[in-house]
DNA sequence: GCTTGATTCAAACGAACGTTTGAATTAGCC
DNA sequence: GGCTAATTCAAACGTTCGTTTGAATCAAGC
């Protein structure tokens, strides 16, 4: 379906993205999108009628596959623990990991995508909540019952709250990384993507097994 | 230094904590701003220089006191436990309920401030950097200690990932409440500053005491 | 090869923005 | 009460924005 996808359409979400992650979105005209992609102006609101609805097609351009292939590296880990639950650390893997290859892959655009759905998360309005609801839906569901079959001492929403927790260290560390590298003073930054998913992962599975 | 502010200067920054928050950085004009603060359009240059100047003096009217608060409640903590090191959960608290009494707290403005930073501190160009490393510096450096005399064991890297995951727990949970809300179909949500914070709390201190 | 629909294009629209200006007003001081 | 600096004010400046329009161009089916 995103096979097909019309050329001008493509090049308009490329430079939408770029742009958008240099500038924010407000900073980020459609006449310098349009000029970055040699489209014409008017192009925007021909294939995606507003500016708003283009931001929200750019997101969810890099969202989908992210959380596709969460689901498939869940379901790895489940087929390879056959019977046993899954571990901790693997579910967590299997959150983080699909994330991290984006970020940290070769497409340009990917590297900034966390934090342009941490603006866009953070902003007013909750004009992300039907994609929310849309995308996270079946991801949240398929964690959930993961965590709660390794963890049957994690009650629902306990369950909920810890998993929410655990995104919250995993969002925060790879968005706000210049953060600590300010703060501590340069002697802590992300070097490779392996080191920081261990760390992540160390403090999130300690937080999610903790019995209290 | 703060009770003799100008009244105009004053009334401007309320307004544009409220505005913002409402409707976001770019979204909020300064004739909208002005307007509310029932002062002229002019003023905001004359006091503030420049609309940039205006938002970084909202940001940093509510960080201060949060962070002198912080380190306030850590003081006392240490006075109280005299000779030993301060709890892993003691410190989590001087870090996090000063925030919460904000957000919390019945100074409209103050609910959605930790929003703003989310939003600013993702906003791309790093203009919150000075702010950052002026605000913080201190409140780093003596968490950060407390937090290794607490825990011998930790390197003095693995200290300062660890208390920028905690950080990414509670500045996710809270901000990002909305989201948990949406994915638990209602069954999570902050009812209470204490209960949130007794979560936060219990999910870091295992992670932190993590020894792996 | 004409028709029909999809796409691209140059141009303009109307509105809103941050900032500046220079005069008017106010407040503090001798 | 007059001098000075600080503050407020109405008005305008120049720019940029998202969107619309209507004609031009392209693609494909018959």
């Amino acid at each position: 379906m995103q096979e097909d996808i019309h050329a001008t359409k493509l090049a308009i979400l490329k430079a939408t993205e770029r742009l958008v992650a240099a500038n924010g979105f407000e900073a980020t005209s459609l006449r310098a999108i349009t000029a970055a992609a040699k489209v014409n102006l008017a192009a925007v609101n021909y294939h995606f009628s507003t500016k708003d609805a283009l931001i929200l097609a750019m997101l969810n351009r890099r969202l989908r596959p992210v959380n596709e292939a969460r689901l498939a590296l869940l379901d790895q880990f489940e087929e390879e623990a056959g019977e046993n639950p899954v571990t901790v650390e693997k579910i967590l893997e299997a959150l983080f990991r699909p994330v991290l290859d984006v970020v940290s892959g070769r497409a340009k655009g990917g590297r900034d995508f966390l934090r342009l759905l941490a603006l866009a998360l953070a902003e007013p309005g909750a004009y992300l909540k039907p994609l929310v609801e849309k995308e996270f839906s079946e991801k949240t569901r398929r964690f959930h019952h993961a965590l709660r079959r390794t963890l049957p001492g994690l009650s629902e929403v306990e369950a909920h709250w810890r998993l929410h927790f655990a995104h919250g260290v995993f969002f925060h560390a790879v968005v706000h990384s210049a953060v600590l590298e300010c703060t501590s003073k340069g002697r802590c930054r992300i070097t490779s993507a392996e080191t920081v998913l261990r760390r992540i992962v160390g403090f999130c599975a300690a937080g999610l097994r903790n019995p209290a």
